[in-house]
DNA sequence: TCCTTTATGTAACGATCGATACATAAATTT
DNA sequence: AAATTTATGTATCGATCGTTACATAAAGGA
């Protein structure tokens, strides 16, 4: 059973990665309805028939990100031998998709909405929410590690992933900031001559 | 000669300080007019009169922030006798000082105003300039490291500063969702286990 | 005392905010 | 063909945005 009533005349995954990129470029609160129809071309009570409201577009659009943009960051993890290549990988996948210059620099979880009195309560929850799924990505890949005997018991796995994740967030101001891929690795490389001394190996 | 005039009946720097502690909380674009002159205790006209405009508050806000919250941070990097407690004793202040729970959490430079294209563009290049000015500041503090032969004499200077800078901007973040200060110590630790692999002495 | 100067309080400006009422268009169902 | 359902376009809603006109108040200078 096909869908009733009059068909949408535009593209809705399209439409939304429009919204992503807006988001993503300006923030929650700095992006208005208006930018967001003239980007995805379309008025604005089809934009809330087809998602609801700014609020519900945004979420929507954070997921969508995390399923497009985020996936090549994150798939690193596991699929990397060791933990230590697998943190690496996965600062350096970050140090090339943050600085890409085909779209915004730095990452839509990490600035989209960093300030909870004036942005929506929800949206910045949600996003909080997001970069504790990473961190914990990254502390489960470090305990793994652990397991594994690659890392010493008594290391504190923990604290390293808020450590790396701390460093990721970093990342995407430096990006914004302008930094180049180069300019990123810098930070890998300082983030992983770390490494010895953390596991304690030294 | 006295000021000419009716004198005004706030404390112009206490006004000032109040309305550093609302962008520190909001940001730039999330704080209005209105919000300003409840939590300053005046109206718009004598805010306009005092300040010239939001934008010129903001600048002149962060002046305040930079001359009051920031110097226990930055102190601390010319009076450690070396560049290595010089970069530890920096990394320790910033968690301190972002996570007191007695003002907003993580640095106004670092999370004022994110979004060059929705916030206002000055706004946006003033704080990126004040970001650039700390790097600088550890830059020259690691080179003198190297020049009293601490470090090195290929230490590459400019990208530990990128490194450590950029961890404290991702400390910033950690600090919004509400990191303890022994959470953000656990990133200094993680930070300054670099160290040995930076300065090349492992 | 009058004049000038600066600050305050009220009230409102045009612009934009997120969101929607309403009529019309285009599809399926009966 | 008539009825139902969903989408689109226009036009606009009340609220809030940053900013300012205007009249009044409070100071020093003439």
């Amino acid at each position: 059973m096909p869908e009733r009533g009059r068909p949408r005349t535009f593209d809705r995954t399209a439409a939304l990665r429009r919204a992503m990129e807006l988001f993503w470029a300006k923030g929650y609160e700095g992006t208005s309805i208006a930018d967001l129809t003239a980007a995805m071309g379309i008025g604005s009570p089809s934009l809330y028939a087809a998602f609801g409201s700014k609020e519900a577009l945004f979420l929507e659009a954070t997921d969508y990100y995390t399923g497009t943009e985020g996936t090549e960051i994150w798939t690193a993890l596991d699929e990397a031998p060791t933990a230590c290549q697998a943190i690496e990988n996965f600062l350096r996948q970050t140090a090339k998709a943050y600085s890409r210059n085909d779209r915004p620099q730095g990452c839509l979880i990490a600035l989209g909405a960093l300030h909870q009195d004036s942005s929506s309560g929800a949206i910045c929850d949600d996003l909080r929410r997001r970069r504790a799924e990473n961190h914990t990505l990254l502390l489960r890949r470090l305990e793994r590690g652990v397991a594994e005997g690659e890392l010493p018991a008594g290391f504190d796995s923990d604290a390293a992933a808020t450590f790396y994740a701390t460093v990721q967030h970093g990342m995407s101001i430096q990006a914004r900031d302008g930094a180049s891929c180069d300019a990123l690795m810098a930070t890998v490389a300082g983030a992983m001559a770390a490494w010895q001394g953390l596991a304690g190996t030294a």
